[in-house]
DNA sequence: TCAAAAGTGTTCGTCCTACACCCATGA
DNA sequence: TCATGGGTGTAGGACGAACACTTTTGA
């Protein structure tokens, strides 16, 4: 540890990739970018870029968030640090190690390749692989998490639009998890736990089309959920 | 995206930082160095260093930590990619992009200074702050990590030497916790729970010098825990 | 015989699960 | 009036919190 040399080391690139979520006619989607060049070349991949001099990865990452979807304001979205892949041989090209980030996001609008990179598109979670590089890895990776915290923090409500029933929150789970829920349990459950949501008053839409209007709720303060909501015995054992 | 080029971008040095943690004489300690040089000479430091052309992080870190530790084996010990630290200006000699790794190990062998760095040694957590760099929040993240596995997984073994008993474990999760635990009813909830601990048949240890012989256990084949063992209300909410 | 620590039993309340049932709307 | 989806009620069981109690050791 002796004094820094900016050249004492091999140089590294530091990118970022992006796992972004949402969910779109009951299913689980993640847009993605095909590959035009070698390696990979028409493969689909994650969308990313390279972390600037001046710009942390986070910063990266919502730049580049910004830029794949094409939306004006990704402030409000939840973007979460998944963690830093490193396997040296993961690009044939050179040395780059990427910090990844799952981003989740509600009703999806068609992204419009604004950025430097090829069109991106929404596709099937389910049959999306086999991506480009080590995403596909990524992308379970994200996938896993983002199942793991809806059990103990608030966090679906990411997938929501600003207002939403109780019926498409409860469908976020089920289309994370791949199981059904209980509606009156599931709605009991939310309820009672204060700050996950609050309610619209007055407000009311209609959902499939039939049945009775359904009741708005908006996301609430809390970010965690105590007691959690655990998903159905994932493992056969107790319980 | 055009083709990679070397020296198109700045370089970054991409370096590992460890959060090493014990519990020593019943309060939870970290592994430090101290400082020789500016910046922050004189200040205490996680251990970490370079990430070397041929490694990953989590190679690095495992590197690291057997020579910071001295020990000979640590490839039972538990490490964990934390998280990675990437703020432009959290070294003011160069851009460091940081991957952070959280280590848990058993009874605290005394550390010698086998590796490059300066003498490492165990400080109590409380007060060990503050610490070079972003090293504080570095450490406040790993301690909030693994205070949040040992609730769903079968983590706190890894504090534990391979023999062990169940009121070792426990003091495990008050140390991490800061909470006191009902004696009957941990000892009902890792027992009831599979592959979290299994017993060694006929084997007992006397512990505070007095009282009854404990038995002895062993870590299961156990990762995860279900149900959860939750820690006591954290927050002012439901139940 | 006492203190200390391990280990067992029991009670009581709460939460979860599972269903059955009613309500409002469009076709 | 029927299908569809929202919303309420309720009985039973599992689980956890709290605490009394027994057992085994060293002093």
């Amino acid at each position: 540890m002796q004094g820094y040399d900016k050249h004492a080391f091999e140089p590294f690139a530091v990118t970022v990739d992006l796992a972004v979520l949402t969910i779109r006619a009951g299913a689980l989607h993640a847009l993605l970018v095909e590959r035009g060049q070698e390696p990979y070349a028409g493969r689909w991949a994650l969308p990313g870029g390279f972390v600037r001099p001046d710009e942390s990865a986070e910063d990266a990452a919502r730049r580049e968030l910004a830029e794949e979807t094409g939306l004006a304001d990704v402030s409000g979205l939840h973007l979460e640090q998944l963690g830093t892949y490193s396997d040296p041989d993961r690009d044939p090209r050179m040395r780059v190690v990427s910090v990844a980030f799952a981003a989740l996001l509600p009703d999806p609008p068609e992204p419009h390749g604004g950025g430097d990179a090829a069109q991106a598109r929404w596709l099937p979670y389910a049959g999306a692989g086999p991506l480009a590089f080590d995403h596909d890895r990524i992308l379970a990776d994200a996938h896993e998490r983002v199942g793991a915290k809806l059990e103990y923090t608030c966090l679906a409500t990411a997938f929501c639009p600003p207002e939403f029933t109780l019926g498409e929150l409860q469908q976020v789970y089920e289309t994370v998890w791949g199981t059904a829920l209980d509606r009156p349990n599931f709605r009991r459950k939310v309820l009672a736990t204060p700050g996950f949501v609050e309610q619209v008053p007055g407000a009311a839409r209609l959902t499939g089309g039939r049945g009775k209007p359904a009741a708005l709720y908006r996301a609430g303060g809390a970010t965690t959920l105590h007691p959690p909501l655990l998903r159905p015995t994932t493992e056969g054992l107790s319980s």
